[in-house]
DNA sequence: GTCTATATGACGATAGAC
DNA sequence: GTCTATCGTCATATAGAC
């Protein structure tokens, strides 16, 4: 991911192998987060996954919460990277379905962790944690901003708050349609998407 | 509830001693089950609420599956007691936001337990269940009745699978949004119920 | 820093007196 | 059938050798 490299101070090569250590763990407890809920995943699963001892993850990590915070915070990296590689010319409701789009696909992937129930222990411990705030508010500005947008050029509903489209917005990325469609196995990943955000969009009723 | 039980062979004191502590615990249950998950809800959180000894849970049920497939049977019952005091003469489309609307009130008072999410050790146990899955039939044969006749007469959008309809539905009795917008303390109960409602029906794109 | 081994605590379930 | 007391298990977290 990180080709350039090369501006930062040499990072001396014990100091590298921690990086990348971290890095994996991290990775692993992202896809783990996808699969399963925090309450249900394990430390083990994770130093499975990883391949070492459960105890090695304790010096990186202070507790659990802490893993899985960074591994939200992370997260919530990736959805910055991809709203800011969004064609800045594309009218903002394509941006909007863009980010559904891309969100379900997460989600089928397995990729994304669902949003903090709650009433998981995780949930206190993310709204203490200042670098997850703050790229939750970035993203929310961001993405707030395009709904004003559509609302203004008539395309999103103006009636609609923005923080009521926000967090419909938000709340595909753990839909539980999703799965019950997966399971159904009726329909291709790409009909799922395309049958959610169509719902989330236009709606039930016929136009 | 049942006002009408004369028909029935009389009940001795101690069954009816026996039957309604388990009303009791079942009423316990599903009101837990609302307000936490299967997972983080514990037989001692059943026990205190009930005002029994833990131990005595496990001469009514013999498991916590048990007791909470048992209090999900509860839940479908009122789902179809619900739908059964639907007026007849009512279109469909109404019935379908009266069922959406009650589902919303319902889990706006934490009285409807989410649904049992995927990696839950409830959803095995629930799928052996031949009262939940006859009464998950039932109630999906008749909404799905509804929504065919919404389709027929064109105000249902008649592109969509009535099965996506129909998860769709579903999925507003778990709706994330509903708790997002409870804890903005921005909008009144009836507030996010319209809300919410309106972009399940309507859709976020303007019309 | 990584490992094995273990301390600590929570929870589901059971034993046995009454 | 209800209780108190306890077992067995599993998960978080730590101790201590290397």
């Amino acid at each position: 991911m990180q080709t350039m490299q090369t501006p930062l101070p040499k990072l001396s090569f014990k100091e590298q192998m921690h990086q990348a250590r971290e890095d994996a763990i991290l990775q692993s407890t992202c896809q783990l987060l996808g699969e399963k809920a925090f309450d249900t995943m394990t430390m083990d699963d994770v130093a499975n996954a990883v391949g070492i001892a459960k105890a090695s993850l304790y010096k990186h990590f202070s507790s659990k919460e802490e893993l899985c915070s960074a591994a939200m915070v992370q997260i919530l990296g990736r959805v910055q990277a991809f709203l800011g590689g969004l064609s800045e010319d594309m009218p903002a409701q394509d941006k909007l379905r863009a980010l559904v789009r891309w969100s379900l696909e997460r989600l089928l992937a397995k990729e994304m962790p669902l949003l903090p129930s709650r009433n998981s222990s995780l949930r206190a411990q993310l709204m203490d944690n200042k670098a997850y705030i703050d790229g939750l508010i970035a993203v929310s500005d961001q993405i707030g901003q395009w709904i004003t947008e559509a609302q203004a050029q008539g395309v999103i509903n103006p009636e609609l708050p923005p923080l009521v489209v926000l967090y419909t917005l938000y709340a595909r990325a753990c839909d539980p349609v999703v799965s019950f469609l997966k399971e159904g196995g009726l329909y291709s990943d790409a009909d799922i998407v395309e049958l959610v955000l169509r719902t989330c969009f236009e709606g039930l009723a016929a136009r």
